[in-house]
DNA sequence: GTTAATACCTAGTAGGTACTCAGTAGGGAT
DNA sequence: ATCCCTACTGAGTACCTACTAGGTATTAAC
């Protein structure tokens, strides 16, 4: 009467993505306060503790799924795009593609504002990073770079956030680039034509 | 030994009034799934059956708390400034002194996009509602207004969510007049001055 | 074929979850 | 002064929480 298994056994970097798959796709729905073990263990096909055995922790969890997020990240955008407004569209290309990340992202992003969330170092720091790379793009073709920068973040969160919620009424990418013409227009002139 | 009791027993009005307080905060802190009666109860200093006699329900906390700010903000909102601009201006000047209230509003927008959240349809009516009322306020001044009332929601949360990681570093009614600089800029030309 | 490593499980702990039931106590109206 | 309404409590239910200890069984190396 033993249970039929059909995933007898998985080596171990394996079932470690099978299990940040899954947990990525329940953060997204729940956030991580909202995320149990035992959802994410039934998702595998295992139990709680084979679960533990992997990823430690419930925070071990969440480390996992944001280190493999940021090693992904890394190898998508290698590519240096040369202005600002490029580098931009490229950024909003790939998101139109895997709303679940985005999704994760935007949960736990507002979740850990508060500050004793396990995630909240990682997405100040996060932030931060973002911010100073997009403002080192714009020096030199604007007056407060630190200023756009914070603006160009903003719309891209925000218009992320209501595609979400909507994405068959809005075109993510078609919004974005009627707001880069406004948000570009003094310092990105149709010389690139 | 019974329990000093400083607070003995409050009219309905009043409890729900500090009830409603009490949960508007910790759900700013930990969202609506990592909210736990308990916790609620405790900030109010009475049991989890007292706090469940006022709202009967999890969910009818949740509700409880909506209803209350719907109430609040169409009390504050019955000045019909006359641009859209100014209606903005307004709008974010109002956000600026309540940080707590943005913080709810900006975890459980998050939160909510799963569709079996309890919020999810108020969320999605709520947003729905707003970018009907700025698109008609941009109604003939604009070729596009559907368009520019997303992009004028999505910078507004944006720069909320920013401003919440880090308010010292970011000065949210200055942030918003930049960007509304660039934001109307066609539509709103020097004539008011 | 034996051994060593390890992916995974069973069973259990200590505590938290929303919620119910039945009763108590306090304040306003009469 | 009494009655009644209701704000509120104590005790309890059924279940979920992350996590641990110790063991099993599968796989890979030799």
């Amino acid at each position: 009467m033993t249970l039929r298994r059909e995933r007898p056994r998985l080596p171990a970097a394996e079932r470690r993505r099978q299990i940040i798959d899954v947990t990525t796709r329940l953060i997204a729905e729940r956030g991580f306060w909202g995320l149990s073990m035992q959802d994410v263990a039934d998702g595998c096909g295992l139990t709680v503790p084979g679960l533990l055995h992997h990823v430690g922790s419930k925070d071990g969890l969440l480390l996992a799924v944001l280190d493999h997020r940021d090693e992904a990240d890394l190898i998508s955008v290698e590519v240096q795009a040369s202005s600002p407004r490029e580098v931009c569209a490229a950024l909003v290309r790939r998101n139109a593609g895997q709303p679940e990340i985005v999704r994760l992202f935007a949960v736990l992003q507002a979740e850990s504002l508060a500050p004793d969330h396990p995630a909240h170092d990682y997405f100040a720091a996060r932030q931060q990073k973002t911010l100073d790379g997009f403002s080192l793009l714009l020096k030199g073709h604007t007056a407060d770079p630190d200023g756009l920068a914070v603006k160009i973040a903003a719309m891209m969160d925000g218009l992320q956030v209501h595609w979400l919620r909507d994405p068959d009424e809005i075109d993510l990418v078609a919004q974005w680039e009627s707001a880069a013409e406004m948000i570009f227009r003094d310092l990105d002139p149709p010389t690139g034509g």
